[in-house]
RNA sequence: GCCCCCGUAGCUCAGGGGAUAGAGCGCCGCCCUCCGGAGGCGGAAGCGCAGGUUCGAAUCCUGCCGGGGGUACCA
């Protein structure tokens, strides 16, 4: 008996209910209602509060509409009993048999529980990362390299077709001043004002040199574009290495500067001047973006002829939409939330529906510390602290789970010294020991001829207050990956993953799993292995989602 | 000025309108005769302030205070 099965029988006791004439209610049965897990023992396995959130509309007091609800609810298949407390609330107890069953649903399933339809059939376009090639990947840009993948294998775990894309920004200023600043490295001048500083700069200065000597001998303009060119080529590559020792690859490498010449924008532009959206002045044309709710309007094509930023955005969505993509994501960091109200302006303006043909998720900076102080970075500076340093210095394991085990909305601090520690201060750590003591004990079970209990397992013999707190919170693992892809919260993941963790400890100290000295193994043992082989399944499956590996020894 | 995010235990953070607000770390006190003690058990300790909506608010709304980030014909 899952949550989901008890709701949908809840429904049928009311729909029962309304066709008999014993309750009325205006607006019909509704199709899902709330099963919560009490979070006070007591309360039962499952409770509901349907009668507070019916009973007012049914024309009756709570109490008395729970009354009515009782006996049905009691005489669901596998519910032991349902007590009214409190206001209203209808607290369930289920059957042990019912509720170990799950078990063996869960290792029948393996990598495939918590799998759902939710978003069937829904087209998925992850945009995130998308740095500039101008410098390594630096840590900002990382944390939606772990979120936005997690979030992608959440999404498709849901049912989805997901794509994830790169935004690659090779067209404007910032890869002119990264191009000049490259330039002025190899002719061994100083920096432009305007331009990149730091030891990469120099690196792939030399780099360019060793690819093309003669990238110095050619006419000025060459010589940048030889520069502008070998540097984006390998700084890109770079990334892309990066992000691939990170666990993190991309379906789709966008060029922006493919906008620009295939006409893309010019299209893009041309369309939304149909819908009436454009108008010119001073020299230049803008997007009539205040009227759908931005600060103020855009301007698309600068007085000088080029293409501003937005320009690129504007072709790169209606290429999206083009594709098919009915929910396009744009994953930034808040220091880009200023673009949320031009984007959305600029959605509507085509026509579609802000926030849901478009949905752009801001995540909040990331600081790292050590020893207590925040280490400053600027690019500018050359004191970049990039993925590959952070990868180096904790893990990909670590790295991965820091990030994605928060709320973006949230601004966190990651302490080196915190992630480095092999111990449970460690979160990622106390996870993945849960995994590893978990595969020991299978292990163990194996080698003693022990397995897990197959066809005869009998679901009841898991009937100890430990087991069922196990088995309820197993059950749980589907309901937590719809909500974490329903609010794009991947960081739920990572937080039930913990308190799994818990629970599979508190069972392991409370219940001898394998049989003691020379103890007659029995079809308790065997039955008990069954929930050890499903807790792994689901720590496995919950750990493969945020992209961090479940060891089987640590 | 305006916009976005945050303010919950000593610390780092969870908490989709529900009952007595949780976890890890830290602190105090316990548990190793066999499955991994990197674990478990018990204890002290908290929703920034003020209003409002609701049967019910940490959660939704408004204002204030405090912290962070934005506010370009840059990308």
């Amino acid at each position: 008996m899952t949550p989901e099965q008890l709701s949908t029988a809840i429904v049928d006791v009311l729909t029962t209910l309304s066709d008999e004439g014993a309750i009325t209610l205006p607006d019909g049965v509704p199709t899902t209602v709330t099963v919560e897990r009490p979070r006070q023992k007591g309360h039962g396995d499952y409770a509901t509060n349907i009668a507070m959130q019916l009973g007012k509309r049914a024309g009756m007091n709570p109490r008395a509409f729970a009354e009515l609800v009782q006996g049905g609810l009691a005489a669901i298949d596998g519910v032991a009993g349902v007590d009214i407390a409190g206001p209203g609330f209808l607290n369930i107890t289920v059957e042990a048999g019912a509720q170990g069953i799950v078990a063996q649903q869960i290792v029948a399933a393996g990598a495939s529980y918590g799998t759902s339809d939710a978003f069937a059939g829904e087209k998925i376009n992850l945009e995130f990362v998308s740095a500039n090639p101008t410098g390594p990947l630096h840590i900002g840009g990382v944390r939606w390299a772990a979120v936005g993948d997690a979030l992608g294998r959440v999404f498709s775990m849901t049912g989805a077709e997901v794509t994830r894309e790169y935004y690659f920004n090779d067209h404007g200023a910032q890869i002119d001043r990264f191009s000049r600043s490259l330039l002025a490295s190899a002719k061994g001048e100083p920096a432009p004002d305007d331009g990149y500083g730091g030891q990469y700069i120099h690196d792939i200065a030399r780099a360019v040199i060793e690819k093309r000597p003669d990238a110095l001998d050619l006419p000025p303009e060459e010589s940048l574009e030889a520069f502008r060119a070998g540097g984006v080529d390998m700084m890109f590559a770079e990334i892309k290495q990066s992000l691939h020792d990170f666990g993190v690859d991309f379906d789709v490498y966008f060029h922006e500067d493919e906008l620009h010449k295939s006409g893309a924008v010019e299209r893009a532009v041309a369309r939304l001047t149909e819908l009436g959206n454009t108008y010119e002045q001073d020299g230049a044309l803008w997007l009539s973006t205040e009227k759908y709710g931005d600060d103020k309007d855009r301007v698309v094509i600068k007085s000088d002829g080029e293409g501003s930023y937005l320009s690129g955005d504007l072709a790169y969505y209606l290429d999206k939409r083009e594709r098919g993509f009915d929910r396009c994501f744009i994953m930034l960091g808040a220091d880009h939330h200023g673009y949320v109200g031009r984007m959305m302006a600029m959605c509507a303006a085509f026509g579609d529906t802000p926030h849901e043909n478009l949905e752009i998720l801001i995540g909040q900076m990331v600081n790292l510390v050590q020893d207590g102080e925040p280490l400053r970075m600027s690019k500018r500076a050359g004191t970049v602290v990039t993925i590959d340093d952070l990868v180096d210095a904790i893990g990909v394991d670590a790295s991965r789970y820091a990030l994605a085990r928060y709320s973006s909305d949230s601004t966190i601090d990651i302490d080196l010294g915190l992630w480095t520690k092999q111990s449970s201060d460690n979160p990622v750590f106390y996870v993945q020991y849960a995994h590893a003591r978990v595969a020991s004990i299978l292990r163990n079970g194996a080698q003693l001829g022990l397995e897990p209990a197959g066809s005869e397992f009998d679901p009841a013999l898991l009937s100890d207050e430990k087991e069922g707190e196990l088995l309820r919170a197993l059950a749980e693992f589907p309901r937590v990956i719809t909500a974490a892809a329903q609010l794009r919260e991947p960081h739920r993941v990572a937080r039930y993953l913990e308190s799994l963790a818990g629970h599979y400890h508190r069972f392991y100290d409370n219940c001898r799993v394998l049989p003691m000295g020379d103890e007659e193994p029995s079809d308790l043992h065997r039955a008990r292995l069954l929930l050890v082989a499903a807790t792994r399944t689901v720590l496995a499956n919950g750990l493969a989602l945020l992209g961090v590996s479940a060891p089987e020894r640590m």
